[in-house]
RNA sequence: UCCUCGAUAGCUCAACGGUAGAGCACCCGGCUGUUAACCGGGUGGUUGUUGGUUCGAAUCCAACUCGGGGAGCCA
């Protein structure tokens, strides 16, 4: 007997109806009457449950009708029009064979549980309708990624997960070594002696793959990465994980606006494609995660995202009237409250903020004619803050290296990056693209933690 | 790391110095079209941990642990 799966059946019901064939997946809920009762299956190929319809026909229907949630079955039926207002057609159970056994201290329960609840059974929330959408949509956005680029002749470059550069300035790293702890070999002055560890250095896991992916960028032309990320921060927010995974484009022959165009064509791609692709997905998170997501999705896919410069912002700022409990001033790094003013309030939709004071940026960002900020772009939206950070890197070799003796950095470390410059360098650019932060947007999900499916977080990996 | 709020049954919460409760879940029974089904009955607690105040602490105080929100760091 054919195996159908429960989105074909919702994606083409009349070509199914009054056909037998057989389902196979998880109790979600079950109600039963004397002579018969109502499954609410899911296979896990469908957002949505298929309600299956049994009768004391079946020889085993007393010990169906007394099934724990979350049992695995095997349904041969057929599909027939349903009497009941919330579903089209149902199945009518011919056999009912159980796979496997649930228990009736299931944890999750036929009604609400909070989020929190949730991320303390990370092994079962993804059964959660919640979780099943998010994670869903999580795999949905991470291909519509790679589509965009690949479309675009983008050549998809795995940068190094373990890094031997000790100072690429994005946050505390974690260690990686084998040397024995605590007896580490010491050295004649009593530090750690790292020629005795694995890869005769230091080494630690990868803040981000720029460097590396900047060698491609000058080779490829077009390159992007896609890959975990680590900081050992000791961050405590909603919007931080220890492990999350980064998108990092890097294209040559480009300047800061190119990079700006380039990082609103990606998240509209994204947004579309998955508006598109998850429409059950998205009208639940729609109404019971974030009201008014959708129309709020729809307006930023049909509207341009703002630009101002940093300067405008602090005009835009201190024009405003609103008391900041910190002060607004030009020099000063924008401060989250800025930050969501910017973009909730005064735009009302994603905004750029470009040409920030060198001081306050990286060492690789190219410098403004000004002398006094870089070509760097941070682009704020409404509900999760700054989601992307990008920036022209500086290609003019003389200049990266003062830039790079002010910030107190040595050329050594930095070698072959410096030999980019020096080799056919070209102007270029690039951006990050927190992955994490862009499914926050996408799903109204106000906590990272729950659009990773096993976070990892301070003082937290226990799955 | 800092500020702030919280932790009571499996889950969501009530009780705010004087015998610890409800809804849901679970168990038993009823119900011929249910939709977080419904109706009746039942089981279920060292009130996060440790210490203190008090005749008496879920309740007041302290520390710790864990969680929420805000800040810093950033993506």
């Amino acid at each position: 007997m054919e195996e159908v799966l429960i989105k074909d059946l919702f994606r083409d019901p009349d070509s199914y109806l009054h056909r037998h064939f057989h389902v196979s997946g998880w109790v979600r809920t079950l109600r039963v009457s004397k002579t018969f009762g109502f499954i609410e299956l899911n296979d896990g190929s469908f957002f949505r449950n298929l309600q299956v319809v049994f009768t004391d026909n079946l020889p085993n229907f007393e010990e169906v009708a007394k099934l724990p949630i979350a049992t695995a079955l095997r349904i041969e039926g057929q599909l027939v029009e349903s009497p009941g207002a919330k579903q089209p057609w149902e199945m009518q159970a011919t056999r009912i064979e159980v796979e496997g056994l649930s228990h009736s201290d299931y944890p999750l329960q036929k009604k609400r549980h909070s989020l929190e609840y949730l991320r303390t059974i990370a092994h079962l929330r993804p059964r959660s309708n919640t979780f099943s959408a998010v994670f869903r949509l999580r795999s949905l956005a991470a291909y519509a990624i790679h589509r965009f680029f690949q479309e675009r002749n983008f050549v998809y470059v795995h940068t190094p997960i373990i890094t031997g550069s000790d100072c690429e300035g994005a946050g505390q790293m974690f260690r990686v070594t084998t040397l024995d702890f605590p007896d580490y070999p010491r050295d004649e002055q009593g530090a750690v002696d790292f020629s005795q560890d694995f890869f005769g250095k230091e080494t630690n896991l990868t803040v981000s793959g720029q460097l590396e992916a900047e060698a491609f960028c000058l080779a490829f032309r077009k390159v992007y990465t896609f890959g975990p990320t680590f900081r050992a921060e000791n961050s405590n927010t909603p919007r931080h994980a220890a492990e999350f995974w980064m998108v990092e484009p890097e294209i040559a022959f480009a300047d800061l606006y190119e990079d700006m165009a380039l990082a609103e064509a990606m998240l509209k791609y994204i947004l579309s494609y998955c508006l598109e692709q998850a429409p059950e997905e998205m009208e639940f998170f729609s109404r019971f995660i974030d009201p008014g997501l959708l129309p709020r999705l729809e307006h930023v896919i049909n509207s341009d995202f703002g630009v101002v410069t940093y300067t405008e912002a602090i005009e835009l700022l201190k024009k405003s009237g609103q008391s900041f409990n910190y002060p607004v001033e030009w020099g000063a790094d924008l401060q989250t409250e800025h930050e969501r003013y910017l973009t909730e309030q005064i735009f009302k939709k994603p905004v750029f903020v470009i040409n920030y004071p060198k001081e306050i940026k990286a060492f690789y960002m190219r410098l403004n004619d000004d002398g006094r900020t870089v070509a760097a772009m941070d682009l704020l939206v409404p509900g999760v803050g700054e989601i992307i950070g990008g920036s022209q890197r500086e290609e003019r070799l003389p200049l990266l290296e003062a830039r790079m003796k002010e910030c107190g950095l040595d050329y050594k470390d930095y070698w072959w990056y410096l030999d980019l410059r020096k080799y056919g360098g070209t102007k270029h650019a690039g951006f990050g693209l927190g992955f994490e932060r862009a499914i926050m947007y996408l799903t109204g999900i106000a906590n990272i933690r729950d659009v990773i499916p096993f976070p990892r977080t301070v003082k937290a990996a226990e799955f």
